[in-house]
DNA sequence: CGGTTTTGACCGGCGC
DNA sequence: GCGCCGGTCAAAACCG
């Protein structure tokens, strides 16, 4: 289910104005969609869990993403990256984009809270916090183990408030 | 000046 | 019990 394309693959730093309208781009499309798609999940199909394709949101080509629901309490990402994905914690939107640009402007106001170095990975972990007030939407920025071309952003909670931007 | 970033310390869970 | 590891805190620096 990792399907890659590697369209602008060997770029280093040049195109850099040119990733962060396509990102912008996409990033609100999915923002907009699992804003919608909380709401609509209830405390009682908190158990299930399931995940989109990429392609049925913007066409994705570069991305991919899933969204788990449990209650599991498991840690995340003890065996590796391959199950993150399939580990369930909580409500969770992660997706994978080719980008070299990691602060994306998705319409919300995040305060970096702490920042880790994962083991097996010379890349850090940024971790954000929505800046508004008891809201308690987090997010994680890291690059991919392997692609280090790609950015992986895991969305976790729900916003209690306009997008305000 | 107020909010944000930075960065090491701290904490709790888990495996050995 | 200890140490590793992922996640968070908090204080000082930083920046508009």
């Amino acid at each position: 289910m990792t399907e890659r394309n590697p369209v602008a693959a060997n770029s280093s730093s040049t195109d850099s104005d040119f990733s962060n309208q396509q990102l912008s781009f996409e990033l609100s499309d999915y923002l907009s969609f699992d804003d919608i798609d909380w709401q609509h999940v209830d405390p009682t199909t908190y158990n299930q869990s399931f995940a989109y394709q990429p392609n049925d949101v913007a066409g994705g080509s570069n991305i991919e993403w899933s969204s788990t629901h449990t209650r599991d309490t498991n840690n995340i990402n003890k065996s590796g990256r391959e199950n993150i994905w399939k580990n369930e914690v909580k409500e969770r939107v992660a997706f994978k984009t080719m980008t070299e640009i990691e602060i994306l402007d998705d319409g919300y106001r995040w305060r970096k809270y702490g920042k880790k170095m994962v083991k097996n990975s010379p890349n850090p972990r940024n971790y954000y916090r929505c800046s508004v007030e008891g809201c308690p939407v987090k997010k994680r920025v890291e690059r991919d183990n392997d692609d280090s071309r790609y950015v992986i952003t895991t969305y976790e909670g729900m916003h209690t408030h306009p997008t305000s931007s």
